[in-house]
RNA sequence: CGGGGUGUAGUAUAUCGGUAGUACGUCUGCUUUGGGAGCAGAUAGGCCGAGUUCGAUUCUCGGCACCCCGACCA
């Protein structure tokens, strides 16, 4: 992409009501723009890193044989009277039209989710399966925060499973604590998230959260390095500060976001819809579900906290908005815009992802912008390239500069990896 | 929802009961061109409502918005 034709621009100063550095980092630089608190809209760089994000998140979830759907925000209030959650959950928007019927906009969809698979499960049969979407939710928080990380309207990926007894809901729940390892892994982000034992409810000891340990969390998470895991503060009381695992008592304390959960819900909505299936011998049962969240929005919020600086965002490559970030350097000599107008075509015929500067900018606005937008690589075409035949690539992460020919860089370039899932599911 | 704070050009800020200033941005021109450049000119502002006052952006009250702490929550 030409940089002259995003429009946006970065600027140099941060709102002044912005504390959050997501939030200050990601309006300076252009990725998101905040409508009201708590509800943000994203723009041409960040909702790329959205994007990426979703497609990380698809390709695992395709992995486990997940089925993507996408179901409404507008419910009806029966389905939420049906858990009794239209009374108690006090985030929920309620919103009533013209004719006076009121409707629910979704905070969460095992309301709509389990109306909608009973029609289609009768038998044994038809178990196990899992469903999932990309969806907006909302929810009244009475505070709005930490820019991204907190908000009111907010992209969560949602994943429901469906199972026949509770073995085969703990077969998979387990295979869904590896899928989200690999995920966070992904994001760049799976050294510093662990898998979080945290209050399990009525339905079961445990659930799990994913955390992510940078200085914004609002959570306080107990890690056990030996087993590389944690606890929530909301538990550790009962676990009298040991491991669950192995029983280590020298846990550290740190801050962490929550940036994804795991949950057996049992037969909690399944029973109120009365969805069941039938057994090998005809008698009724409940089905078994679990349910399996990560906030999108929280990633990206995250991954801005855990690893931007004074300069701006640094991007993992898995998630980053572009590959590699062409500056180019004006001078009297005309033909630096020609030398990299015929490189960018060469980078882009080679599959890469590339934002151009070519705006008629100095050279100092152009390295702060760029610095500010944190593409994990930046190449420098000047006059000097023309001169001596050298490119000049910078990693955004460690500030590595290296001087490198036309080749050796585009041979580079193809050799960062992106991390890729090879387990297909054999059934999609 | 309880407590606290803040609302002035696109952004960041200053001043003031009587003509609202600066920087950045943006526009014009010239010069510059490897870390947010220089000169000249231009552009653009008091959250909303009521009250006090000869006069309110300033003081008072109410509303709204945003931020922070707490409670709650992904």
């Amino acid at each position: 992409m030409r940089q002259r034709t995003l429009f946006t621009k970065t600027r140099k100063e941060a709102p002044s009501d912005e504390v959050a550095k997501n939030a200050k980092l990601l309006i300076r630089a252009g990725f998101v723009d905040k409508l009201q608190a708590g509800v943000y809209s994203y723009l041409p760089l960040g909702l790329r890193v959205l994007k990426k994000i979703e497609q990380i998140i698809r390709e695992e979830m395709n992995a486990v044989c997940g089925q993507e759907i996408l179901m409404p925000s507008l419910h009806p209030k029966e389905n939420w009277q049906t858990t009794g959650r239209w009374d108690t959950m006090d985030d929920l928007y309620k919103v009533s039209d013209t004719s006076g019927r009121e409707n629910a906009l979704g905070a969460t969809h095992e309301e709509i989710v389990v109306p909608l698979v009973k029609q289609f499960v009768s038998s044994y049969r038809d178990l196990p399966f899992s469903v999932y979407q990309f969806q907006n939710k909302f929810r009244m928080e009475l505070r709005a925060k930490s820019g991204i990380l907190r908000g009111r309207e907010f992209i969560m990926k949602d994943m429901y499973s469906f199972h026949k007894d509770e073995t085969d809901l703990k077969n998979f729940y387990d295979k869904m604590k590896k899928s989200y390892e690999r995920v966070f892994e992904r994001f760049g982000i799976g050294e510093k998230t662990y898998l979080t034992f945290a209050g399990g409810g009525s339905f079961s000891k445990y659930s799990h959260e994913f955390q992510t340990v940078t200085p914004a969390g609002e959570d306080t998470i107990y890690i056990c390095d030996i087993c590389h895991i944690a606890i929530n503060k909301e538990i550790i009381e009962d676990q009298n500060h040991t491991c669950p695992l192995c029983g280590n008592k020298n846990l550290r304390t740190e801050t962490a976001v929550e940036v994804g959960n795991i949950f057996e819900l049992k037969t909690k909505y399944s029973a109120p819809f009365d969805l069941s299936y039938k057994d090998e011998e005809g008698k009724d049962q409940p089905v078994i579900m679990g349910c399996y969240g990560i906030g999108l929005g929280r990633v990206f919020g995250t991954v801005v906290e855990a690893y931007g600086d004074d300069k701006g965002l640094v991007w993992p490559r898995e998630i980053a908005p572009f590959a590699v970030h062409l500056v180019e350097i004006l001078s009297a000599n005309i033909r630096v815009r020609e030398e990299t107008e015929k490189f960018y075509n060469e980078l882009i015929g080679q599959g890469i992802d590339v934002l151009w500067d070519d705006r008629d900018l100095r050279a100092g606005e152009k390295f702060a912008d760029s610095d500010l937008i944190g593409i994990p690589f930046r190449v420098v075409v000047s006059e000097k390239t023309l001169t001596e035949g050298k490119f000049e690539i910078k990693a955004r992460a460690t500030g590595e500069v290296s001087m490198v020919d036309r080749d050796e860089l585009i041979k580079f370039i193809k050799s960062v990896k992106l991390k890729v899932n090879t387990d297909a599911c054999p059934t999609l």
